[in-house]
DNA sequence: CATGAATGAGTATTCATTCAT
DNA sequence: GATGAATGAATACTCATTCAT
């Protein structure tokens, strides 16, 4: 009988019906990668978001909930775009590899260089990943796909001898890919003194003696990549 | 060895003259801690840790300058206590080691012990480093102290013929320091499913594989540390 | 018993053409009730209006102005069902009633019942009558309806020396008619503690004794009704 | 471990401590008390009360949590204020009285007079009282205590032979506070065409009639109230 | 007629820091 | 030293209304 509170269902995103409508929405996301890069999440201001993107404040709401919305989709989109250096099978990185040392060597090198180009934004979603249980599990969701990945590639190389029989493949795999993952957060957001070739060969190197791997052995199966 | 102390000289810190400000700072110190470690750095209001601390507001601006200038003492005081607690001869790692193998697994258990005993602030610090410099300093003092350690220890242990020579040592100590910090991070931050046992043999199994160690090799000099 | 048809002229109501812009129309007044009934003036949102009557968002303004404009609408279509009930010779209350005190309690019991089928929307208008003045006025009109009615069976009782003649017809009527409106909104609305039979028979026993009606007299003329 | 929510207990209305900040609040409560009066709730803003009290911003929030919170304070003095103007021995009202009639005649006067002057701010709170529950508490607290005094006085009359003894008391006194409050309602704020004399006249002979007082009978007790 | 995207004005609230007592 | 009142800048979010398609 009384109204008290305010139940309505406010609906979530809404994803646009029309052409028009994904074109806007695509210009937020972009202006929102923008601004989040230069100002971090707390001082990223959503009028800068949409002036950036060309459109009224108002449009901002009329995609997106709230700031931490649009920032979890720009913090999923990044993830996508490290995952998939990864797995390309870009020119980039010279001839295909074919020993567990060559394919751990490659997985290395792209992630310190799709680091070095995403830095700041996987800064920026660090600081932030604890701020909201939505924010945590995307978080959460990047790890896992990178851990699985070298979990599978080190039992892979354990059934076939190549690998320590002694490692628990789930273990080592979040071990082995924080190390990466971390060394390029210390070299590239807290920037300290390191350079791009040591650090692929040292990362690779100790990759490679930690499993116990023979440095010449082939690989038959999937590359190890390198996790968060 | 030499610990390049970078304390930033805070003349603005307000040192208490008397025994009864001394006392007073304490309390507040002690009371941003449990403020801090609960709530973030930017939720904890100077309000919650003057209350805490059973003091009133403005007496805060007795001894403090601002939130981040308390909240440096407090990342400092967890630093010490990461840094003390591997040094420590305590008993509670059994017999003294000898071997590097053990050295590094004393390292490794302390560390993480150490991290569940401080992981919620230790989050708290990672993600406010880059908020201003002075905190970003006290964030790379922490990293260099753990570093400085274990590149002092593979250094050595390569001049004795122990590791491979082929390892620059700085790059080396700050990615298998890396290794076990983030994978804490991970396990106690972002609330992975590890176990304390494994996780350390794991670790150490890594780390000493990694190096090239004779798993058996007697150790001479300084025990590896565990950095950040 | 002219009761001056105050109905503004809205000439900027939209009148559908089509049979078709007719039924959507009335689509949305339905729905604007179930909105405001629930939400209230202020926390009605067209959306929802629109979704609920399962039309576009735009359609909205394809037939009302403003949302003020259709809560005029929904708010006369409520007063004519109170106004309806009153005089309705509905199976609901028995036989017709044949002394004045019998007509009262008709009305009486008949303003209660179509009250507790309203109470929502009742309140609702009453707090936003004040809004603007075509607000104001449909909620004068609605009074107007009611004390009419009971300020012409007063005067009616008086001259037939039934009814106590020192009375001001239309003071006697407001305020008897408050009585009644005001006592259903304390129950109904603000929810206290009230039970339908002994309401009916003590506000009847009320207004019988308050007019200095003698108790059995035949009442010949148009029965008292329940103002507002 | 996570922090997520912001769970600190953020404490409600500040009491002053010092005879500075009492006199702060006061003036805030004053300068509330205009701006609702002229602005309404909504319209009003907080801008406006600290301006009007002659104080910064945020000084409002130091003594009040939120809009609500003050309106409740203030919509609570007009109340009081309503009660006691009934019960004060004031000189307004001409000699004491003595009889049933005369207590009823002097209360309903009394009610009117007081509505004359707040009838802008009885119709504000009106409007909102069921904005929160908080406010829909104190709006119930007000009718009680109009009620009780009502109730009491019926049932004193009833026994001693002087009231209609069919009557419940409880309703008979909401039902005829109702009207009294009514029909100020509609006089004042509706602004029906009423005049303040021939009110009072009206109001206390139904009042009289309808509880079966003999019109000179004397009254030994408290004398009835206006309910609201 | 119907649709749904675009617009942007308007404001409550927080809290670190300063200062008068 | 201690106290607690005063300050005010800074911004996310809502939603009625307009309009292009």
């Amino acid at each position: 009988m009384t109204q008290h509170a305010t139940h309505v269902d406010r609906q979530d995103t809404k994803t646009p019906t029309t052409e028009r409508g994904r074109r806007t929405r695509a210009k937020l996301v972009d202006a929102a990668r923008t601004i989040f890069e230069s100002d971090g999440f707390i001082d990223a201001r959503i009028t800068d978001i949409a002036r950036t993107a060309g459109v009224a404040y108002g449009t901002f709401y009329t995609y997106f909930t709230s700031k931490e919305e649009i920032f979890g989709e720009v913090a999923r989109a990044v993830q996508r775009e490290m995952l998939l250096a990864d797995q390309a099978p870009v020119a980039s990185s010279g001839p295909e590899p074919t020993t567990a040392a060559e394919r751990i060597e490659r997985a290395n090198r792209r992630y310190l260089e799709s680091y070095q180009r995403n830095a700041r934004l996987m800064a920026v979603i660090e600081q932030n990943a604890l701020r909201s249980p939505e924010l945590l599990e995307i978080r959460r969701e990047i790890r896992r796909a990178f851990v699985e990945r070298s979990t599978q590639a080190i039992a892979a190389w354990q059934r076939q001898g190549l690998a320590d029989p002694e490692l628990d493949p789930r273990y080592a795999a979040s071990a082995l890919g924080s190390m990466v993952d971390r060394f390029a957060y210390v070299w590239l957001v807290l920037e300290d003194d390191f350079e791009l070739e040591r650090a692929v060969s040292t990362l690779t190197r100790l990759w490679v003696h930690a499993l116990g791997l023979q440095a010449d052995a082939t690989l038959p199966t999937r590359p190890a990549s390198t996790p968060t």
